[in-house]
DNA sequence: ACCGGGATGTTCT
DNA sequence: GAACATCCCGGTG
């Protein structure tokens, strides 16, 4: 089935919402698709583990914009993480993009992680994720919703799945206590097994 | 399988 | 100066 690119509609909202059904869509970038597994929801100023809960900075501006964008982030000194977008205009709010199962463009997954050793380690975690599709801070601010900067989501005709699993979000020392991550369950390529 | 620590540099206090 | 929406490798069991 072909795939077909998300409005910018679909992001204008909660990324509480966005969220979960961002699951068993496809991200593309050229060659490279998979199929998004695991994500997490930010929510500005009501979350004191966003980015954005502070307000506007030079890193978090594209947080800011207008939904459908992506907002690629630096941290830990060496990775790229990416996140959707959503909400209304200068709103600051964002679904993390934490684990996709490889569809397609293999070969060129394989070549910029070299360290993963099987499939399912490929793009298992956010920042895996950012190396398999080759994204990285040039992509900061590329629009989804039009794929000008050749990233892009689609929907296939593959359903969320009607009960995701949902937990607390990985990796966060305040705002730990929200449960705003959704995974597919039972998933070989989530960061962590659930 | 599981665990501990090092890498590496931007951002904000 | 500390924290950081992480990952990888090498140890042990």
């Amino acid at each position: 089935m072909a795939g077909r690119r998300l409005t910018r509609s679909f992001y204008r909202r909660d990324p509480r919402v966005v969220a979960p059904e961002l699951l068993g869509k496809v991200l593309v970038h050229g060659d490279r698709s998979g199929r998004i597994v695991e994500v997490e929801a930010y929510c500005g100023a009501i979350d004191a583990g966003s980015h954005a809960y502070r307000g506007p900075t030079r890193r978090n501006a594209t947080m800011f914009g207008p939904p459908g964008r992506l907002y690629v982030y630096f941290t830990y000194g060496m990775h790229w993480c990416a996140n959707a977008v959503c909400g209304e205009d200068g709103e600051g709010v964002a679904v993390l993009l934490r684990a996709a199962a490889p569809l397609g463009g293999l070969g060129e997954m394989r070549a910029a992680r070299p360290a993963a050793r099987r499939q399912r380690d490929l793009a298992s975690g956010p920042a895996k994720l950012c190396q398999a599709f080759g994204i990285d801070g040039s992509f900061d601010g590329a629009d989804l919703a039009t794929a000008d900067g050749g990233v892009t989501i689609t929907d296939d005709g593959v359903a969320p799945p009607p009960a995701p699993g949902i937990s607390t979000r990985i990796g966060l020392s305040v705002g730990a206590e929200h449960p705003w991550r959704w995974y597919v369950p039972g998933d070989a390529n989530l960061s962590r097994p659930g």
